[in-house]
DNA sequence: ATTAGTAGTATACAAAAGGTTAGCGGTAAC
DNA sequence: GTTACCGCTAACCTTTTGTATACTACTAAT
């Protein structure tokens, strides 16, 4: 659990730039939910975008190119008529694990918050 | 350490909700960093302007609003002359703990993969 | 008297992110 | 033949975010 702990001066420049890197590739309205949506299994295109709520085809199809280009994602085409197209995490996506459970978590416990302040 | 686990349809959606409810108060390019730099200790508005590299003012006034709003941080004035103005951050700021803890681990192994691609 | 530091706000503008609509070429069902 | 689904993409528009500059009003140092 989190104590509620000072940081030295060198601790947090430290925490700042490695919480600007994560930030500058997983950062952002859409990539985390994208991946966390292709944690349940391999998703074709439009699949993914009804299971992320809100998403358009647009901005989708953007984030997947970013997340292919980071090796978050891999896109998987079976060339068939109609042409499907896989989209599967990758090993490295996997390593965001710690941080999707802790967000998660926060975020569970901070709608509760909300909801017993009113 | 995380496991590359398969998430059922019904993990997933509560994810992806918990996960858009945390990124709705803490998502966007600065709150996390202006947390992080208000953990080594309370700071004036341009001590925080200087520890977060890149910030403009507007933006700064900005966000130390919506943290303050959501109960992250406090602003004691001291009603000198000069006026002092300190940012604190709140014992809810520390729930954000394991969140902030495995977001900078994610970010440092993140930058020693690239590193190491090159 | 000028310069710099205190904590911002006002204004104007530029860039980035995101949304809306329409459409392509194909298949397959009604 | 019309409709609908597949995987997108181009064009256009709006919203959000950020940048730059100037300014307030006061203090303290040079």
């Amino acid at each position: 659990m989190s104590k509620a702990q000072r940081l030295t001066q060198g601790e947090c420049s430290a925490r700042l730039t490695s919480i600007g890197d994560a930030l500058y590739v997983i950062g952002g309205k859409w990539k985390l939910r994208v991946i966390v949506a292709l944690r349940e299994g391999s998703k074709r295109f439009n699949e993914i975008q009804r299971a992320v709520d809100g998403i358009s085809a647009r901005v989708l199809s953007s984030e997947l190119k970013e997340l292919e280009l980071n090796g978050f994602v891999t896109r998987i085409v079976h060339a068939q008529t109609p042409v499907v197209v896989e989209y599967q995490i990758t090993a490295y996506a996997d390593t965001l694990g710690d941080v999707l459970t802790s967000l998660s978590e926060w975020g569970t416990r901070h709608r509760d918050k909300l909801r017993n302040e009113r």
